[in-house]
RNA sequence: GCGUUCGUAGCUCAGCUGGAUAGAGCGACGGACUUCGAAUCCGUAGGCCGCAGGUUCGAGUCCUGCCGGACGCACCA
């Protein structure tokens, strides 16, 4: 079924274009797009506004007239409505053409899809291919704050842009090579005396993150530390055994941890690579660049590419010695992924501080000739901060990812045990994981990706306002009505739903809130952007709230009326579940 | 210095391609539990939208300059 704003859309234009030929004007062109459609200020001026602006000059009518116009001959055309899908009154106010939306037939429509749990789903990306790159965590230390962030916002993302019928890949490439993890295995080989995670009693990756903080120790005691790191990264490279067999333990450690809490983050990948896999990719393409004249080499020997137009300024694509860096994987990497899975798109969940590399990388691949390089995207997201300044390793001020979530859900329980909730909700320390989880989530993606944040501990704690523990908890109560009809409560089984009944003022502004689902997944898979789904699930729950405290559901004097309302609250929470899950916040029946 | 980006209520943030009286949450203050779970709800106070120009019928939104913050400007990743 179209959407309502674009069906109304068009009913306006057809009545503009109606204008443009009474009042001659040959060259009018307008389509759906040149029509603004807003929600005005007040319910009480409708439900979709136009304003009338925009197409003053060409007709020579004030705003108002043209409004009052339209308005007029809509009226004659009354019959229409029965035709239409959504059908509803024109009225001009001012420069405005306001909608009042035929409320009965859009609880009708509501009532019989929003329990389709699909519902809020749409086809404006389907048959493209989407792939994802979003975690990409280095193997020599355990993820912290801004992973999460950036983990959150890719699985958000893909299940936003697959509920916008995209089908999509997430991918993760995994940094296990670098000096950075010869720095973890040349302090381990100092200070670790063959120990194992199991031994120290450590999870393994932050096991092996100890080793890496441990190499600053190191550099005090050997001055040679920094070199030392190097001549490892040169026997890796070589192949040598030992060497090898030290990384692989290791890394494997990293590896299994990291594993475990993207389990505990409930995020998953589709296909991983590994930089020890890929960092040779690339050179190849580097250099047939080269000989066709893309790139140049320079007086230094290395292969350089000449961005000045763009203010790009040059970049070293590739080093004299003939290795990769680590540009040179991304292009191999990128061409390698479009050649095993041709995407229509493929977005890149990065920090914010990589904005230039991904700008140069772009370019360079667009100038090696490959046409999709149109079609790359890089999300970029700004940086997680703490009240107490930047997070810095040296300084110890990193949040860790297990601790915080470890926090949080140990906070969750002590609050699940003061409310005396303890029996209705079974098991304290599940239910208190997905709050945890609800809390860390849904404040990571409230805020736009672009923006930088700020990592307020206390709070996210907090169990009130505009957060993820307060989304869980209207669908808690949501599903506590349902849950008590189904025993028997109430009188809602003696009656049957009746659009009439829901469609009063008290239950518009939810009823219309509630179809605005799938608009707002298109915007929010259009935009790239889960704030926006963040909001609207925070407006749908409050609305609930204020909605339930003055409408009884399960016993009224008239059972049709329960019926009704009832039938709205599974609306409800069909839709706070749809909204969840695409934010990564569990579901809870209770809480 | 150059580039990118941000600057909206005491705090954290919304405000879509310019459009109707700039909105939430927190905090503050005042109310609401014999009634589907008060982790809730209702109300009040609080803003020259960084500053100054410009474009427009109309600017928080676009342009220019300035001020302030963040990030980047490696043969690191």
């Amino acid at each position: 079924m179209e959407h309502y704003i674009d069906q109304w859309k068009t009913i306006i234009a057809a009545h503009l274009r109606t204008i443009a030929d009474k009042k001659g004007i040959v060259d009018f062109s307008l389509t759906l797009n040149d029509i603004i459609a807003e929600k005005p200020p007040k319910p009480e001026l409708g439900d979709i506004g136009f304003p009338m602006f925009a197409f003053a000059k060409q007709f020579r009518l004030s705003p108002a007239q043209i409004a009052s116009e339209v308005a007029q001959s809509e009226q004659l055309l009354k019959d229409e409505n029965e035709k239409r899908d959504w059908p509803g009154n024109l009225k001009a106010v001012g420069p405005y053409l306001n909608v009042y939306l035929e409320r009965t037939r859009a609880v009708t429509f509501l009532l019989s899809n929003a329990a389709n749990p699909d519902w809020g789903s749409s086809a404006v990306f389907s048959g493209r291919k989407v792939m994802i790159e979003f975690s990409c965590p280095n193997t020599n230390k355990p993820l912290h704050l801004g992973h999460l962030r950036n983990n959150v916002l890719g699985e958000s993302l893909s299940r936003i842009m697959k509920a916008a019928g995209a089908e999509v890949k997430k991918v993760n490439l995994i940094n296990d090579r670098g000096v950075h993890i010869c720095k973890s295995m040349l302090a381990y080989l100092a200070y670790g005396e063959g120990r194992t995670p199991e031994d120290e009693g450590l999870k393994s990756d932050h096991f092996v993150g100890k080793y890496y903080v441990l190499f600053n120790k190191l550099k005090e005691e050997d001055p040679q530390a920094e070199q030392k790191a190097q001549e490892l990264l040169q026997k890796w490279e070589a192949g040598d055994p030992e060497v090898i067999a030290l990384w692989k333990k290791m890394n494997d450690w990293a590896v299994d941890g990291i594993m475990e809490t993207y389990r505990r983050q409930q995020v998953s990948f589709d296909e991983y690579h590994f930089e020890h896999e890929t960092y040779k990719l690339g050179k190849k393409e580097v250099l047939e660049g080269l000989e066709r004249g893309v790139f140049y080499r320079g007086e230094d020997g290395a292969i350089w590419i000449d961005l000045e137009d763009l203010g790009l300024g040059k970049k070293v694509l590739l080093r004299k010695d003939g290795t990769s860096i680590y540009i040179t994987q991304d292009i191999g990497t990128a061409i390698m992924r479009h050649e095993s899975w041709p995407f229509d798109q493929l977005i890149y969940v990065v920090a914010s501080e990589q904005q230039y590399h991904f700008k140069v990388l772009f370019e360079v691949l667009k100038r090696l000739g490959y046409d999709w390089a149109s079609s790359l995207y890089h999300l970029s997201y700004g940086l997680v901060n703490l009240p107490t300044g930047r997070m810095k390793t040296r300084e110890g001020t990193v949040v860790d990812a297990d601790d915080l979530i470890d926090e949080l859900a140990r906070l969750a329980a002590v609050e699940i045990a003061e409310k005396g909730r303890a029996d209705a909700v079974g098991d304290i320390q599940s239910v208190a994981g997905q709050i945890a989880l609800g809390a860390l989530h849904y404040y990571l993606l409230q805020i736009s990706p672009a923006k930088d944040m700020l990592y307020n501990p206390e709070q996210s704690l907090s169990f009130t306002g505009d957060t993820g523990p307060y989304i869980q908890y209207m669908g808690a109560r949501a599903s506590s009505i349902l849950r008590k009809h189904d025993q028997g409560e109430g009188n809602a089984a003696q009656g049957i739903p009746k659009a009439n009944l829901l469609s009063s003022d008290a239950d518009w502004p939810l009823v219309r809130t509630l179809m605005e689902l799938p608009s707002i997944i298109e915007e929010s898979a259009k935009g790239k952007d889960p704030s926006i789904l963040a909001g609207y699930a925070h407006a749908v729950a409050s609305e609930f709230s204020a909605w339930y405290r003055d409408n009884p559901v399960l016993i009224n004097e008239d059972p049709n009326l329960s019926a009704s309302r009832l039938a709205l609250v599974r609306a409800v929470k069909s839709v706070l579940m749809r909204a969840s899950e695409l934010l990564c916040v569990p579901f809870l029946e209770a809480m």
